[in-house]
DNA sequence: CTAGGCATGTAACTCGTTACATGATTGG
DNA sequence: CCAATCATGTAACGAGTTACATGCCTAG
């Protein structure tokens, strides 16, 4: 089992979901395309640590529902007291803020504010995401027995992490008008 | 060329380099094993983008000294204004979050806690880095002119990155504090 | 005396991306 | 009419990790 695979799962636990959806609800902490996700939806199954159910729907196209099973549950259990494996963060604008130096003011600033309106389209995202799952379920979603608590952190974890680095963003932009 | 290469191109700007210095300095932004570094950094010789030289040590083994080229250079600068590709991130301990709800609260807590002792270790080398440069090089490392700039703006990043998420956790161990 | 740092390399493997492949429906 | 969304899959390739391989020096 790959880090991938406990990912899947772990979105399976709230409820049953097709490969597609997967993908989508993923994004906020494990990115992956659906070439990677639909194989390993299967070999999850063939492991019996899920089971599919095919689902007609009107007006478009068929769809898998993926439910976890009784031993993907335990096998899942089991993972999480382990410790994680170091993350890795793979940013190739992190590599071009490094060799900033090698441009004019203009470039790099350009640089900094496509950045900002990237990042500020995710904080839209999350805040409506946040917003949502607090009409829902009120005060419970603060609480570890609501089966949403783990993505609600996460919502936020991620919220938090997109401002931060918007202000970053606008200090560098500061360093540069002040330069040279 | 791949992102690492660039990688490797823009940390040879300041001075050369040996791969095993590369590996270390590359940490704070872009994540790689020496497997994946010294073959490359042959591949990008006989590209020419780098030049190498054997330089013997006392004490130490043999390394190799790698220098970026003319065409090197300009082959980064060429990059930089490129809009950089979507980043990723993946962590381990997220996928544990999400499925946080499946545990018990001193094995989330313990979780958690772990996590602050290992982004604390990051945040003092972080501080003790921007603290060196801002020693040896003034108020000159906050101008783009500086060919400290661009990795001064990164340890920047990941400070703050790293001690939001430090705030994140406690937030989290707050609500499981108050759970159930 | 042994664990860890310095220093470089290759081979085998897994993980992840891009491209190929199909097809219906909806909104602009 | 064209682009996007929904929906699933495979094949080929590139990126990244683990394991194999070597060897000297230093500090505890």
């Amino acid at each position: 089992m790959n880090a991938l695979g406990y990912a899947l799962l772990s979105m399976l636990v709230r409820k049953p979901r097709s490969g597609y959806e997967l993908k989508q609800l993923l994004e906020v902490f494990w990115q992956a395309k659906h070439s990677q996700i639909y194989p390993l939806l299967t070999k999850l199954q063939q492991e019996e640590l899920v089971t599919s159910e095919l689902v007609g729907q009107c007006g478009k196209p068929d769809k898998k529902n993926y439910a976890i099973t009784e031993k993907g549950l335990s096998v899942l259990k089991e993972w999480i007291p382990h410790p994680p494996a170091i993350p890795v963060s793979r940013d190739e604008f992190l590599i071009k803020v490094n060799a900033i130096g090698l441009t004019d003011i203009p470039t790099a600033k350009a640089l900094f504010e496509e950045r900002i309106a990237f990042v500020n389209k995710k904080v839209a995202y999350r805040e409506q995401e946040i917003k949502s799952m607090e009409q829902t379920l009120g005060e419970d979603v603060k609480d570890i027995s609501s089966k949403s608590f783990g993505r609600y952190l996460l919502f936020h974890r991620k919220l938090r992490e997109n401002r931060e680095e918007i202000e970053w963003c606008r200090w560098a932009l500061s360093l540069l008008d002040r330069s040279r």
